[in-house]
DNA sequence: CGGCATGCTTGATCCAGATCATGGCCAGCG
DNA sequence: CGCTGGCCATGATCTGGATCAAGCATGCCG
């Protein structure tokens, strides 16, 4: 599989943005558009992006325990999150692919509380923190930003609460990655997962074996066609009838 | 058992503050104290406090839905939030115990994506969110303030993450309690448990049995001593061992 | 006081998913 | 080429905790 630096859809260039405007994925972006004014400091906050990269799959953008001084925007590629204790074994938080802001919980104890970690080829955008915790303070809409970034997480974070049965889990990570996806333009009913198989049974919290055959049975019910690590949703209304037990809770 | 206004401490009144001080358990009374600068503006922050309740087992808060408007201090009792889907059922996402900060999360949508429900008798805190929101541009420890509480409930939620087995969970729940209660100047090891066993188990995504076998075995090894919803802590480092599951991860 | 409800415990059984074990597939490489 | 090492699939077995089903304590209220 082609592992190259713009993620695994090739056909879409990386936007990098340029000395007026951000990356076209960037959380930051949305600023811009919908309320002009400020502009000064939103070209402060445009100045101090620093573009990072490229990591290859398995390289540390950050770990455990690291001084906290900047949060990162993905541009290109998946990051994840991990923990990780003494004996070695891990504990993966969540996926970020382009568009989302890694890091901010830093800030907690002025370190990361967690280790992220490429998953493939990835390009991230660079923001010192206290450069852009200063701005925040001028910029209403960018301290809203912030705060809105932390409680997304923080709702994805809660939705994993519970158990659930394994095709359930399964389901419902297949449809919120095609969904992500089709925020992006891309389709999101043929995906590809960048991810091997264990660290999608971690994440999940099952046993990748578990996950193999889950993936099967959906198969047999043909709710998806699977080949690799490439994954076809063929019904998402009885995907989403599955994932019912997670996403219905409000 | 005595279901009063002060919790489940009656020895220890509530402090409420007055003119010139924050409640002595406030998350932002630590914004006073360390750095005397910008006491205007605190003073504006102590004088949009509203003082709400009481609420007794069972009433709600807020519910998930509910416009975002404010965010609460807990001042005495404990609050749990929770998710419902349409078929009733509950899950249970976090206990609040006075100090903690709740609501902030709503602030994605301008809604509240949860439903905040006493657990016994609860005093809050109500701070408006614009005014908090406009305060904390000019307060910059006060934006960071904020911004480390979610961060905090965050990490707590990443925490569940995992399958881990019943007795550690709830080693680390007993753990966690206790801590609450020492960080308050109470005993860390005498504890009371303010929510019956239903919650606990659906907060640890265990069924209520398995709470009860659990602590029977716990208690059968000497490790605690239960009576009702009366738990004293015998041997903390065992149990710190047993939890080590979880909070080995860093 | 008795009766009923609620919450807690304990026992018996069952099952989803973990674990153990094996074999296939494909890529990279000497 | 054939070898090696990841990664994935699938079968067999085991088990922790869910579920089903009683009992038991406590407290409320007529």
């Amino acid at each position: 599989m082609l592992d190259n630096a713009v993620g695994l859809w090739p056909e879409k260039p990386v936007d990098d943005g340029d000395a007026r405007h951000f990356c076209s994925t960037c959380v930051f972006g949305r600023l811009c558009l919908p309320r002009g004014y400020d502009k000064a400091a939103l070209h402060e906050l445009h100045c101090l992006i620093e573009h990072v990269g490229p990591f290859h799959a398995g390289a540390e953008i950050f770990r455990t325990g690291d001084a906290f001084d900047a949060v990162f925007s993905v541009r290109a590629g998946v990051v994840k999150t991990q923990l990780r204790d003494e004996r070695g074994r891990e504990q993966i938080l969540a996926f970020y692919t382009p568009g989302d802001l890694i890091g901010l919980d830093g800030i907690e104890d002025d370190r990361y509380p967690c280790t992220a970690v490429a998953v493939d080829t990835v390009m991230l955008c660079r923001f010192s923190f206290p450069a852009i915790a200063t701005l925040s303070a001028r910029v209403p809409d960018l301290q809203r930003t912030l705060f809105a970034v932390m409680a997304r997480d923080l709702r994805m974070a809660q939705w994993h609460k519970g158990d659930f049965p394994a095709e359930a889990r399964l389901a419902d990570f297949l449809l919120r990655w095609g969904q992500r996806l089709a925020q992006r333009g891309y389709s999101g009913t043929q995906l590809t997962l960048p991810m091997p198989r264990g660290d999608i049974a971690n994440y999940l919290s099952l046993a990748p074996e578990t996950v193999s055959r889950s993936l099967r049975r959906l198969m047999d019910d043909g709710l998806v066609e699977v080949r690799g690590r490439e994954v076809k949703l063929c019904q998402p209304p009885a995907l989403v009838e599955l994932a019912r037990a997670i996403t219905d809770r409000a």
